[in-house]
RNA sequence: GGGCCGAUAGCUCAAUUGGCAGAGCAGCUGACUCUUAAUCAGCGGGUUGGGAGUUCGAUCCUCCCUCGGCCCA
């Protein structure tokens, strides 16, 4: 038995040395009357808001009266003398010094100075002023604890490094970490800005189940769950697509929605299981509309964040300005090995390729044209890699678009593309297909893979069919991850560092 | 799924052919009413991720497991 376990605790956590002497400390001021876990703090201004008000003063320009203020926030630093001290309290990610007298607060010195610590939250009234070095400062005639911390925080001038420790105590890394804090109000101000982007377009936002009956819309294992009431199956959606192309059957012309999806799949530095993405549907609309569409969002989003159009993602130094280029996926591919068109779909001497290349091969599936995947082989280790600079990679092959409608010109190549930046998988859209026959035996098709044993193909939904045996007018649709897009403007490499709380295994 | 790397005090990190596990910050005690990573003096703090093996002796070597990071698939 741990003799740890015999000590007072509130909780099933064992505690430090630390936390018994601030536990120790909480309970002297309850005795002395003082609540610490406090009340709310009523007409607070924030450090940002005094910052932004007083930045204009200076040593020689403030004159009596002094502006006063009533701020609030976490001791993040303290600088104790005999009977003062200085606090820099830290409000979101803004810091101010608050000087705090004895012969300035009296009895209520006493109580508070010596039961502070690191981490504390607290409210200050005071008066502005300059310390001898210039800096600003509130000198506190009115202190209160807002809430004890009973848990040390890292070291203040290291942080916290641990990269588990900074994904599993997200709060720890917000408060320690002003990079962090940084990323998560520029993902708001992207995800602001793009909403605001779509609306000047015509684009209505929309939201669609999350559970579905029937998930559809994408190739990808979907996660179960079930409807207790009902007695029935339901599916996190892997995508919206179907639900949004609904509505464009019922006569809405331009709409998005930026939720969550969810897939069934690994975790990667590039991949969580729930993630962001921004689906459009724009009718009578072309992939060409798209990729301008595409080109312009991304563009004015950079110059929104960032002042500019030139961004640093890792090593590269990357334009968003426009147009991008583009290229074609079969010729992309031919180029980077050496083949003639007709090698495109020789499976023979594709496979010979990837033999002489050292690269692996990949193993047929059932109901999968076999060819799909040797490209898509070649392509990802060949191709993708080197697309740095904002690309559109158009014709697809018919092949391994299955959802994509065939191009008009040439009815093996579909009127598709794919956008990389940085070598991320940006966006993907095209031209719907609005037959619904052809949509039927596409679904049936899928179906015969699924049965035998293809967990990615989706049942077929055929209240969809439904909807497109109403009319679906010509329509081109897009989606765009946002937490590639944020990775790609915030300068991360891994996607957990964008996402506020990324899935990890439950703690040892 | 595979390879490499990592897990030591609350945090950041040391250490030992295999021989009492150390520092800085944080904490505690004391001094100090203009500091800003405050300073000065003193003190306490460890199941070295978990388990097994080898050994007189394991933080160190071997094996298994857990969690994470990076790369590959």
């Amino acid at each position: 038995m741990n003799s740890k376990k015999n000590l007072p605790t509130s909780g099933p956590l064992e505690q430090s040395e630390h936390e018994r002497v601030r536990r120790q400390k909480r309970d002297q001021l309850l005795l002395r009357g003082i609540d610490p876990y406090g009340a709310p703090f009523p007409n607070r201004e924030s450090i940002e808001s005094l910052k932004k008000r007083t930045e204009r003063l200076t040593p020689d320009t403030l004159i009596e009266p002094a502006p006063t203020a009533r701020i609030a926030g976490r001791i993040v630093l303290f600088r104790k003398f005999g009977k003062a001290f200085f606090a820099t309290v830290q409000d979101e990610s803004h810091r101010f010094q608050i000087y705090v007298r004895a012969d300035l607060l009296g009895e209520d010195y006493a109580d508070l100075a010596d039961s502070l610590d690191l981490g504390d939250i607290v409210g200050a009234e005071g008066v502005f002023f300059f310390t001898k070095t210039g800096e600003p400062t509130l000198s506190v005639t009115s202190l209160v604890l807002l809430a004890k911390s009973v848990r040390p925080l890292p070291d203040k001038w290291h942080g916290l490094s641990d990269q588990e420790a900074r994904y599993r105590q997200r709060y720890v890394d917000l408060i320690v970490t002003p990079d962090t804090h940084h990323i998560f109000v520029t993902r708001s101000m992207i995800v602001r800005f793009i909403r605001t982007f779509m609306d000047r377009h015509g684009f209505i936002e929309v939201e669609t189940p999350m559970m579905q009956p029937t998930p559809g819309g994408a190739l990808a294992r979907p996660f179960s769950t079930h409807h207790n009431a009902l007695d029935m199956e339901l599916y996190l959606r892997i995508a919206p697509e179907l639900y949004l192309k609904r509505l464009i059957v019922g006569g809405m012309t331009r709409v998005y929605e930026i939720n969550r999806n969810f897939r069934n799949e690994g975790v990667s530095t590039r991949h969580n299981p729930e993630f962001t993405m921004m689906e459009f549907y724009a009718a009578y609309a072309s992939y060409e509309d798209l990729m301008s569409l595409t080109e312009s969002l991304l563009s004015s989003l950079a110059m929104e964040i960032h002042g500019s159009t030139e961004i640093q993602f890792g090593e590269h130094r990357i334009s968003l300005a426009h147009p991008f280029r583009r290229i074609s996926y079969l010729e992309a591919i031919g180029d980077a090995f050496n083949l003639s068109p007709e090698d495109y779909f020789n499976n023979e001497r594709l496979i010979e390729v990837l033999r002489s290349k050292n690269l692996p091969i990949p193993e047929a599936r059932p109901g999968k044209p076999f060819v799909a995947d040797l490209l898509n082989t070649l392509f990802e280790l060949a191709v993708e890699p080197v697309l740095i600079q904002p690309t559109f990679v158009i014709g697809y092959p018919k092949a391994i678009s299955p959802l994509a409608r065939s191009s008009q010109a040439d009815p093996e190549i579909t009127d598709r593309f794919e956008l990389f930046v940085g070598g991320l998988e940006l966006a993907n859209g095209f031209n719907e297909l609005n037959d619904p026959d052809e949509q039927l035996r596409r679904f049936l098709s899928q179906q015969e893979s699924r049965l035998s044993g293809d967990l990615e193909a989706p049942p077929p939904d055929y209240d969809y069919v439904r909807a497109l045996e109403f009319g679906l007018p010509p329509t081109a649709g897009e989606g765009i991850g946002i937490d590639r897009l944020v990775m790609l403007l915030t300068n991360r490499t891994s996607i957990r560092d964008v996402l506020l709380f990324p899935l990890l295994r439950p703690e040892a």
